[in-house]
DNA sequence: TGTACATCAGTGAACGCGCGTTCACTGATGTAC
DNA sequence: TGTACATCAGTGAACGCGCGTTCACTGATGTAC
């Protein structure tokens, strides 16, 4: 590799390092070429030599952030794997309140990988796929273990129910809105939450009532 | 009322209209200033005789769409009070699949009422925070037949709760991204995770477990 | 090692576009007598 | 009812700002011999 490719690599990891302190502290919207050019010292235009346009960027931050929230949910899990039901249940609930620990520090980050639009063809490309889809695998073994009976597809759905449940009350709460959970009651209700569904799962639900 | 004044009053209806379609059609993003003097037939300076600036349009819509949702879970609560516990459960069902259905028909007036942030001072109007509020009559009743044995505070949380947990499942699904509940899984997900949620109450839990 | 040339990153002024809001002016409507 | 005046909604050109992206030019770096 030359230097002036090692020069180029540095410098968009500049790039995008000042990107996402841009938005963390001001959101995606007060993202300026102008001041990510300044930040890192070169002209406005040798942006363009290191990245295709602004929305790049954007996506390079989200997948970094994916990174981060990846790293946060794998260091509840790094205390080895749940031996039984009860061990599960209390590993989803750390699971849920680490998410919400994350979203608490990284609000701007965070809510930019939901609420973020690209422009209208709207390609996501795959390796942003792939991140996304990761981070499942935090919460499908303690899952599997607390229902036991259900098969993978059944599994899958319920995951997303449960994970997009906590989303909910993450996200709403941090809103501050008069809808959401006060803040101070969010990782108890986030927990009451967790563990009504796996009692009421015990209970005899599959995830899937009878109509 | 002079017939000045009825005129005014009746180009502020229409300009709220025309800004609800163009919100419904493109988003927020999509509101003109120049597009609305047109469809209202006045000139570009004319609305700011109706209107104080773009963000109060933005709010008035807001609260027309909480109007129309609050109408929404109302119909579904015209079938008179339910009795027993049974009822209730199903109610909540009900008025979280409402919820559901109206946000999927709305998705971005719906999606404003969330996302859309006012410019820094960020003060939301006493009316609209009245609004939020009203939605929660649906959901209360209902609740407190489930956990009779509850008090305000705990049931005041609880609703807030389950209602970001929908909202969650709504939010993420309608999302079409890969985390969330696949569409047409949404109504039966919703009902697995309120009916989890009833039946791990009457499990033995009470929303605030015990550490 | 040295020289000549080619490549391509770096530069920043300029382009192009979009758009909310203002403002001096006009003319219709309302009011007072 | 009629007249004179005042008010204020209506007008749309112009202001002001912001900003992503391009482009002709330059000079440093890399390559070939």
């Amino acid at each position: 590799m030359t230097a002036t490719a090692q020069r180029r690599d540095r410098q968009r990891t500049a790039l995008v390092a000042a990107a996402e302190r841009a938005i963390a502290e001001k959101g995606p919207a007060g993202l300026k070429a102008r001041d990510l050019a300044a930040e890192i010292g070169c002209a406005l235009g040798a942006i363009y030599n290191l990245v295709q346009d602004m929305d790049e960027l954007v996506l390079r931050v989200g997948s970094r952030t994916l990174g981060r929230l990846d790293a946060a949910l794998a260091a509840v899990a790094a205390e080895g794997e749940p031996r039984d039901r009860e061990a599960a249940v209390a590993r989803l609930v750390a699971i849920a309140i680490a998410y919400h620990g994350f979203a608490r520090d990284n609000p701007r980050l965070w809510r930019t990988l939901f609420e973020y639009r690209l422009a209208e063809d709207a390609e996501i490309p795959d390796w942003a796929v792939a991140d996304q889809l990761q981070l499942f695998r935090h919460i499908m073994a303690p899952l599997a273990l607390v229902l036991p009976q259900a098969d993978a597809a059944a599994l899958s759905l319920l995951g997303r129910t449960l994970f997009s449940a906590v989303h909910g009350v993450v996200a709403l709460g941090l809103e501050d809105r008069l809808v959401g959970v006060p803040r101070a009651d969010i990782d108890r209700q986030i927990e009451a939450l967790v563990r009504l569904v796996c009692a009421g799962l015990a209970a005899g639900g599959d995830g899937t009532p009878l109509p």
